[in-house]
DNA sequence: CCGGATCCGTTTCGATACTG
DNA sequence: CAGTATCGAAACGGATCCGG
């Protein structure tokens, strides 16, 4: 197993569009914590300038891991949605989220959540993705 | 499970190591490639200048992912090795690995190791581990 | 040679102000 | 409210240089 998989993992090409701070961020936003509005990643704890928010957008929608569109009453609105490409990432964001619980604890207040992530990981991961799915279908129609 | 999930994912702070072009390309290189020196993550296919490396190793250990020791038997060459912490993001690099072959397909050559690397995920995860530290165990006596 | 520091032109970031 | 414009600060990346 070992050597054949030395070959593998060409991530660079994917780091180009996950390796820097916001994407990752705004991917969460989007699938955990349901944002969908400039304004609501904007007002993002972490605090994005709004210029890199626009340009980040824009290389999320290029590398079509999401959609940009108006909702027919509403025009004044734009709302963002994760494409599967997009949704499939949430298991890149759970382990990000449980490397990141075993070892900057300090920054998590919440444990017992995270045991029962690591222990159930799988199914939650699934629910997840179907409950973003869901509420992308209540949107879109 | 829902909502009380949604304020977790402080990933950001996790982001300031892991979100950027190099450090996973490093980290993948010692723990998949078995890389160790200066020179061999110089000659890494993805073309690392050299101060962006030294910084980035710096960065790294700073953080205790890695560690940086010469051997005794040779002065002139520097051995970077993973921690435990280090190790412990197999997993992340593992889903990341995936999540490419899925998506940006063309830069994979290898598709059956994909495909037992998708249905065997956390034994080779954990087989990859083991032999780093092994490997480990070994230069370092 | 190898590891890594330094210099320098170019790109990107980030904060704030501003526009439709 | 959704972005763009601007500008100083920081980071990048390539090349070169230096000590052991």
């Amino acid at each position: 197993m070992k050597k054949e998989f030395r070959s593998l993992c060409p991530i660079a090409s994917t780091l180009d569009i996950l390796g820097d701070k916001w994407s990752l961020v705004l991917i969460r936003d989007m699938l955990v914590r349901e944002k969908k509005t400039f304004k609501a990643f904007s007002a993002s704890e972490e605090g994005i300038a709004t210029g890199i928010l626009a340009s980040r957008l824009k290389l999320l929608e290029s590398f079509g891991l999401i959609t940009k569109r108006k909702l027919p009453d509403n025009k004044k609105e734009n709302i963002y949605l994760l494409t599967e490409k997009g949704i499939d990432l949430a298991p890149v964001i759970i382990e990000v989220t449980l490397w990141g619980d075993k070892y900057m604890r300090k920054y998590n207040p919440e444990l017992k959540a995270y045991e029962k992530l690591k222990t159930d990981k799988a199914s939650i991961i699934s629910t997840l993705q179907e409950n973003y799915r869901q509420m992308v279908a209540k949107i879109i129609v």
